[in-house]
RNA sequence: GGAGAGGUGGCUGAGCGGUUGAAAGCGCCUGACUCGAAAUCAGGUAAGUGGGCAAUCCCUGCUUCGGGGGUUCGAAUCCCCCCCUCUCCGCCA
């Protein structure tokens, strides 16, 4: 959530930051316009609040001398009666600002380009050469189809489009990733490993800003207020949900592996066959809770931690910088997304979001720190970054690593993990 | 799913209708003592949100004792609903 007060100091700058992100401006004067009014209501409530709690001491004090105290508790009751339209009114201005507020998204960086579409994303750097061919490369859904190690058919029966089956050396190709990624980001980027629940209550995913916004995009529980993770961000970010950290403490970096699901409402005929746009996927995630002075330096943590994974399995990427209009993050202030060449579009494809959400989530959930005695709460930043989607990377490994005869070779990064040098049809 | 017990400040734990934002102890901070430390002594030590002020100093109002609602002039204390934790039983991978 952003600081409801920026409507009032700086309105300026908040609309110039909603227009950037192709967003209206008016409801920041709305917002404005309701906060004054709050303003105002909690004064009232509040002198009216001191009286009755004068009154009331002193109908204490009556009452133990003995003496008759019942005006004075007419009087006070009449005034609990005003206090409470008051507070009724105010419990309704706060609902109509908190239902706004809600929805405003993040205002960019100061250096996010401003921009409309990804043609104005800006592109680091490339890492890595994309492999030139010698033969006609596959997708890798067709790879995976002929060596039968990707079951589309099987997996369409089961749980119907956008699903899929992992067989065989693609199976465990698919384990071997997620250890090698957490493997390297707590042994050499100083990470915390977590499991979580991917089951999470409403108010949780309320925290890190899918909802209200984004609840088309997420699987909820019948008869319950529970939804799917549609990325385990929501659940590594809401750890602390409501607590005061310590300053020392700082920063945390945890990393955690999880299912994730996502409806995908609104795409439908994009990307359909193969591993790139499915329901439900694996993701190693990344989140960090800092200082605010110290959300550039993890940012670019993040960003080479995510890119340490794509350089030790070869993979050959784009690191691009998000422009204001494309920004795909709510919650974010500036992201960069890492893109693996993927040969089948003959275009990089992203395979990880890094973010800085500066103060946004944590004044949503209500993540503070504390420096020292005496010293006041701050808000944390907070950040988070795939690392890396597990199933785009495997499409990527298929694709890139794929053989003439069909057969993927394994990156010597995962040999340990796995055993076997290529990806074939047998089962060991 | 059934039965019982409980949720109070950083922690342990009192309070069970009035001056208690909350005893006591522990922890932590500051000062005294000390060459320094320990021990001892004195003081301080929750969060949120308003107002005053040039002020991140300071003064001050209101709210908060798991969450929500109710009773009352007044609720941590009484009543109702919900959530969570623990113990026992049942079920189960």
């Amino acid at each position: 959530m952003i600081d409801i007060k920026l409507a009032v100091s700086d309105p300026d700058r908040l609309k110039k930051a909603l227009e950037s992100r192709g967003l209206q401006t008016a409801i920041v004067d709305e917002m404005a316009t309701l906060d004054q009014k709050r303003k105002k209501l909690v004064q009232e409530s509040d002198e009216l609040k001191r009286l009755r709690n004068e009154q009331s001491k002193q109908v204490g004090l009556l009452k133990s001398k003995g003496e008759d105290a019942s005006e004075l508790m007419a009087k006070t009751k009449q005034m609990g009666e005003r206090i409470a339209a008051i507070d009724q009114e105010l419990d309704q201005i706060k609902s109509e600002l908190d239902s706004i507020a809600l929805t405003v998204p993040n205002i960019p960086e100061e250096d996010v380009p401003y921009g409309k579409s990804d043609a104005e994303n800006i592109h680091v750097k490339t890492v890595g050469q994309p492999r030139v061919f010698e033969f006609e490369p596959k997708g890798h859904w067709d790879l995976g189809d002929t060596l039968d190690v990707l079951d589309n058919t099987r997996a369409a029966k089961l749980s119907g489009a956008r699903f899929n089956v992992f067989k065989g050396k693609l199976a465990a190709l698919q384990r071997a990733l997620i250890s090698y990624m957490i493997d390297m980001h707590t042994k050499e980027h100083g990470f915390k490993e977590i499991f979580a629940p991917v089951l999470v209550l409403d108010k949780t995913c309320l925290g890190t800003g899918q909802l209200p916004k984004f609840a088309q995009d997420m699987y909820k529980i019948e008869g319950e207020d529970m939804y799917l993770i549609s990325t385990n961000e929501i659940t590594l970010v809401n750890m602390h949900q409501g607590e005061i950290l310590k300053a020392s403490d700082l920063p945390i970096r945890y990393t955690g592996f999880a299912l994730c699901f996502r409806k995908e409402a609104g795409a439908a005929g994009r990307d359909t066959r193969g591993l790139i746009r499915v329901h439900q996927f694996e993701k190693v995630e990344m989140v960090t809770f800092c200082k605010p002075e110290e959300s550039s330096k993890e940012l670019q943590h993040l960003i080479d931690s995510a890119g340490a994974v794509l350089e030790g399995l070869g993979l050959p990427y784009r690191l691009s910088l998000m422009c204001t209009g494309d920004m795909s993050g709510f919650s974010a202030a500036k992201s960069y997304d890492l893109e693996v060449w993927m040969p089948s579009y003959n275009a990089y494809v992203e395979v990880s979001s890094c973010s800085n959400c500066t103060d946004f989530q944590a004044r949503r959930a209500q993540i503070r720190f504390k420096e020292g005695q005496g010293e006041g709460t701050k808000f944390v930043h907070t950040l988070n970054g795939s690392g890396l989607a597990i199933g785009r990377t495997m499409a990527a490994i298929m694709e890139n690593y794929q053989e003439k005869d069909g057969r993927i070779r394994v990156p010597d990064a995962l040999r340990n993990y796995l055993g076997f040098e290529f990806i074939d049809g047998s089962n060991k």
